[in-house]
DNA sequence: GTGGTCTAGACCACA
DNA sequence: GTGGTCTAGACCACG
């Protein structure tokens, strides 16, 4: 799996490596099961810090996503998180922003889901191209 | 309009302060053309520091929501700024991890679209019992 | 209130500060809604790392027993955790081994109930010592 | 005598082991003077490192349970350990962080000792059983 | 070789 | 001055 990071971003590191593993998950890149790299190798491949792939590990474990070996190593969790409540509200309050601002500028309902069905369509896709 | 800050929240307060006024001129709360308070009464009203208003006005500013003048003071921008490409392009790159961890979390497209609209029709809601 | 760190021990520096705390809360030495001191200022005294002191605070955060700001500092929360489903199972986990060594000991139920009465009583000892 | 050992469990798996042994011997599935498996053997029929199992002997032997021969193999000890001051107080020092989370969340007393007394039960049911 | 823990020290965002 | 982030490097427990 390919993963890029920003360092100029103000997302910290560690959060975009949280999004980008689970964006893997999400287009099956990352399969259920599988092994990712140890912290230091990810670290290593990444140029940046044990620590910060650590922070990312474990905040992804504490999600559900992942499960953490101290031998081991680091794997997709087999039975992923659902989309419980919790989540719903806090894609809820993720979202408000979001629209709210869309629809100050006038960006019409349609135009707004329509993107939200391409974004899907692209998770999909790679999910498919792999099978 | 009634701001509500959480300070217990992980965002930070300027960012809260820029998201609840965008969320007023989206549910009409806010017109254009109309007058904010004062940085110094603003502040004051929530209770909070003067630089962190102002870091929150000139965000608005940047971004073409609100006019700054040194007399007339802070008013929403007559004009409000559009949709365009920039806006379209920061809007996919946020909501992607959001519907990247739905996939994951296998939510269906159609429940996330639903929900897209309820908090649409939200802001409608609001706009409708204005007028 | 008083904090002693074993640095000796083989529980990590982080664990027995969090048990510190807790055992803190019990005793009522640490109130609800009562200010801790800042990760800096702690790990200073206690002569040891700032991080070891953030992780701490970082799991108690997670359990819901303490809030962190980002610039108020540490306090303890206003409402504390529940004995929720989850720590009666994590309880039973842990007092599992314990009671199996006891009984293997020959050690006497009465005797062990005894024991954890006494500990029961030392807490609110404190606690009403306080008041 | 079934073992059960969790791979995914933060607690080590010589720990484990320990743990399963001890409670083996409080339930009398294990009797004093029986042999256990050889340390390959065990080794062998749980997957783990050879290294793993002989750390838990070795450890049981040290605190008194098990004696090792070099020819007869490994069996518990005729004479089990008994409850000493030494364990009295290791028993306390770990039952004190339990109780005191256990007052923090408000958990009473008598709950708290109704969950010991279970415990003492669930190791009496199956000696009892085993008769 | 893996993750766990701890240290030391730096720069930044926030208010 | 607060916590947040990141780096660099060390030693240890585990298997």
């Amino acid at each position: 799996m390919l993963l890029e990071l920003d360092l100029e971003s103000e997302r910290p590191l560690y959060q975009q490596l949280v999004n980008a593993i689970i964006k893997g998950i999400a287009t099956g890149e990352l399969q259920p099961g599988e092994s990712l790299p140890s912290v230091r190798m990810l670290a290593q491949d990444l140029g940046i810090n044990m620590h910060t792939v650590n922070k990312a590990y474990h905040l992804l474990k504490a999600d559900g996503f992942l499960h953490i070996h101290r031998q081991k190593g680091v794997t997709i969790a087999s039975v992923l998180p659902s989309a419980d409540r919790a989540f719903h509200e806090k894609t809820r309050a993720d979202l408000e922003p979001i629209i709210a601002e869309a629809v100050s500028r006038g960006m019409a309902e349609d135009n707004f889901l329509a993107l939200c069905r391409s974004l899907f369509a692209e998770m999909r896709a790679k999910r498919t191209a792999k099978k």
